[in-house]
DNA sequence: CAGTGAGCGAGCTTCCGCTTGACTT
């Protein structure tokens, strides 16, 4: 047994620093916190200054009752979680269920798993920060009582109430989609009209070049078709020549944000896909810690990263840089995300092979020279106007970084249509060019973009919310619970003007383009919508996009040990706690109820609202003596979008098409899509026939064609008892109500001789011995 | 598989941040 017990959160660090530390020690994981506030009543006593009541919920109990034991056998304790409020309130918290002195233990941390700062940390072991603890505290306090007292608000207020919730952060990232969605709604393009002149010219060497300049933007065609005409017949110079150098720099190595970011535009990968394939990575020890938002690098891996960059690319590829984090709210218990040796390129978990090559390439760019470049702008002479056209070009003159790695951009960022620039000929001041054509094409200004996972991640970084271990949860939470839909969108059909300039004439054209077409986009449900607004009313202070950064520095102070935590707790609470009984009384219920208009058949509203099952429309109201009509609102449909005459369209089903062997067959939309109803029967209607319009010969041959499936399907019928005898794809089974029973392999063949007391007996044989997955499952309970 | 849409109110849900398994069809 080892005298000294060293206790980290994460197995795979613990791993590492045991062979580092030697035998004197013995390395072991908490995996993260031990312990929470109980769910009762909120587990605080809010009338004892909030006084947290905490329980090791079950699944830490193993881990645990395992470092108890080893606690007692040790001689000395070191307490080496991560170094930020998290990793200062485990240790607190170890101290308090191994029954250790907080003032007495030993204290350690280090920022990377090297040998010498491993070292170093043991050899400057330090007391527990209680302050720091506190700040902790008061933390998950604050997060407890508004996710508790926000969530029983909406099952409460909202018609829906499929365990809705309310927090701190997922309230605010709906926030932040709901309102783009808005803004995209609201948006009103207006159009330019950009010039661009195409030419072809001898260069300096003599040789036949063509390339582009572009003109002046007008704002109307008018304007663009007189600038035209003003060059009918005009010549062409170059008026001079410009060379600027210019560089460009890597960006920083990877913080889980930047990773997860990358990967969706790179790799087209989710977040969680990502963190799952970062994990299994760190596990096998390719690469550090991937929950990090720090940016710098360790001594060794820089030495690493140096050396390995001289090697593949030679010395004036390198170019050591100290990375600062922008954000104010990062903590930096850990080193940014690098591969542990730059020498492997290769990693042994195929899935994760793309990502390791990201990470690796994103590491050695860090460190790499800056790209240099020269950019060079000829401006173009008009001998019938005084505009200047302008053509540019850009040549690399270095590569530097660019050697490995090119960061993506997000499609906001994206200055202009065309944002690489290519060469541009070597030209000579003074010397003519032939026009070949000039062309003035009409663009749309563009709303912003929809967000994605990961530019929701960027965005909540930005805003100091949330932390790199919840980035990926939060985004599952918010589309679990409904707020949210990840999906694509079809753009539509626009036309656009143009008018081209050739031979002296001038051409107008009408041309078409598709626009606002979206993959794998983050949109608000009528859900999110409504609870958000809610929200707002009614505690616009918590969903404030500063109100995180307002509690991060009051939680600074109480770690600087200028405010005590339950005074900054308290001082939350009072105004917070009025706002939640006011609310709970006097708010009317959540709908997000919207007039369409008056239904011209019968002069009832017609309004789009929040119903039990989801958004829907309605004509009529319920007070009403006849009770009201309802339709479900379509997938893409939308409360606040949907027109009066796409709620009145909804209401055309179910539609009954005719009669077919006396009995009505109808067409409606149902809970899995489009279907047919005739006796009593169901049948699925393919995606090729639309439920508006399709025609009763249409349908039948569906229900002929299903109707015999069944009966070849069909072995035998039971009347009486309801069971049937059915060919299945894996033989003939019993069917009874809505459950199935196995056959016995022996009597498959003679399946159609069986009598009703054999099923019967089969029936009770197969519920007598269920399937063996349940049979284990039971032993294994045991 | 293919409905429903209001309200009664049993008994339940819910937060954010740390960290990984242990389950099955």
């Amino acid at each position: 047994m080892a005298k000294n017990l060293l206790i980290v959160e994460s197995p795979a660090k613990a791993k590492t620093i045991e062979k580092i530390l030697g035998k004197d020690f013995e390395v072991k994981s908490c995996f993260g916190h031990i312990r929470d506030l109980e769910k009762d009543d909120m587990g605080i006593d809010v009338q004892n200054n909030f006084q947290p009541r905490y329980i090791v919920p079950e699944d830490k109990e193993k881990v645990v009752k395992e470092l108890k034991q080893l606690a007692k056998k040790s001689e000395e304790i070191w307490l080496a979680t991560d170094e930020d409020r998290e990793g200062e309130a485990i240790s607190w918290h170890l101290c308090e269920v191994l029954g250790l002195d907080p003032s007495l233990t030993k204290r350690i941390v280090f920022h990377e798993i090297t040998k010498p700062a491993i070292e170093s940390a043991v050899k400057n072991p330090r007391k527990l920060d209680l302050n720091l603890v506190n700040a902790q505290q008061a933390r998950r306090i604050l997060d407890r009582i508004v996710g508790f007292e926000l969530s029983p608000i909406l099952w409460r207020k909202m018609s829906m109430k499929n365990n809705l919730s309310a927090g701190r952060v997922q309230s605010v990232a709906v926030r932040i989609i709901a309102e783009r969605e808005r803004e995209i709604n609201a948006f009103v393009p207006s159009s330019t009209f950009r010039i661009d002149a195409f030419f072809t010219a001898k260069d300096i060497t003599g040789k036949a070049v063509s390339f582009k300049a572009e003109g002046s933007k007008y704002n109307n065609e008018d304007g663009a078709e007189k600038f035209l005409q003003s060059c009918i017949g005009a010549n062409y110079k170059v008026a001079d020549i410009q060379v600027k150098p210019s560089k460009r720099t890597p960006p920083a190595p990877f913080t889980t944000s930047t990773l997860q970011q990358e990967a969706g535009r790179k790799l087209g990968y989710g977040v969680s896909r990502t963190m799952i394939l970062a994990q299994k990575l760190y596990e096998a020890g390719y690469i550090s810690y991937m929950r990090t938002d720090s940016v710098s690098l360790s001594e060794t891996a820089m030495e690493n990263i140096t050396g390995q960059i001289g090697a593949e690319y030679g010395k004036k590829y390198i170019q050591t840089r100290k990375f600062k984090n922008k954000n104010e709210s990062a903590q930096e218990a850990h080193e940014a995300i690098r591969p542990t040796y730059m020498d492997r390129r290769q990693v042994d978990i195929p899935d994760a092979q793309k990502l390791y090559e990201l990470i690796w390439k994103r590491t050695m760019a860090s460190q790499m020279a800056d790209a240099e470049l020269e950019k060079t702008t000829a401006r173009i002479s008009i001998s019938t106007n005084k505009d200047l056209l302008t053509a540019s070009g850009e040549v690399l003159k270095f590569d530097g970084f660019l050697k490995v790695y090119m960061e993506s951009r997000d499609e906001d960022e994206e200055e202009g249509d065309e944002k690489t620039e290519g060469m541009l000929p070597p030209l000579a001041v003074g010397q003519d060019l032939n026009l070949k054509e000039m062309k003035a094409t009409e663009r749309f200004s563009r709303p912003a973009p929809r967000y994605t996972e990961a530019s929701l991640v960027k965005k909540l970084e930005e805003l100091g919310i949330g932390r790199p271990s919840t980035y990926a949860p939060t985004i599952s939470t918010i589309l679990k619970r409904g707020y949210v839909e990840k999906r694509d969108k079809e753009g539509v059909v626009r036309d656009f003007r143009t008018l081209l300039l050739a031979k002296d004439k001038i051409t107008k054209k009408t041309e078409q383009e598709n626009t606002g077409a979206e993959k794998s986009k983050l949109f608000p449900t009528d859900l999110g919508l409504v609870v958000t607004d809610f929200l707002i009313q009614h505690f616009d202070d918590v969903m404030d996009y500063g109100f995180t950064a307002r509690i991060e520095n009051e939680f600074d102070e109480i770690a600087n040990g200028k405010v005590k935590w339950n005074k900054m707790v308290d001082d939350f609470y009072t105004p917070f706690k009025k706002d939640v009984d006011n609310t709970m009384e006097t708010a009317e219920r959540i709908s997000g109820e919207r007039d369409l208009g008056i239904d011209p058949a019968t002069g009832k509203k017609v309004i789009a609202r929040m119903g039990r099952f989801g958004p829907m429309v309605q004509i009529g109201d319920s007070n009403d003596e006849e009770k009201p009509r309802f339709a479900k609102l379509k997938q893409e449909q939308s409360i606040e979008t949907i027109s009066f005459d796409e709620a009145m369209e909804l209401f055309k089903l179910p539609r009954v098409l005719g009669e077919f062997e006396g009995s009505p067959v109808s067409v409606s939309i149902g809970r899995f899509g489009p279907y047919i109803a005739h006796d009593k029967q169901f049948y699925s209607l393919a995606k090729e026939f639309d439920p508006y319009s399709v025609m009763l010969d249409e349908v039948l041959p569906i229900i002929v064609e299903k109707r015999q499936a069944k009966l070849e399907r069909t072995i035998k019928v039971f009347e009486k008892e309801k069971i049937q005898l059915l060919r299945g794809p894996y033989g003939p089974y019993i069917k009874k109500g809505l459950r199935n029973f196995p056959i016995p392999k022996e009597q498959q063949e003679k399946a159609a001789d069986l009598g009703i007391e054999e099923v019967k007996k089969m029936i009770e044989e197969a519920i007598a011995n269920p399937p063996k997955k349940n049979f284990r499952k039971k032993k294994a309970q045991k």
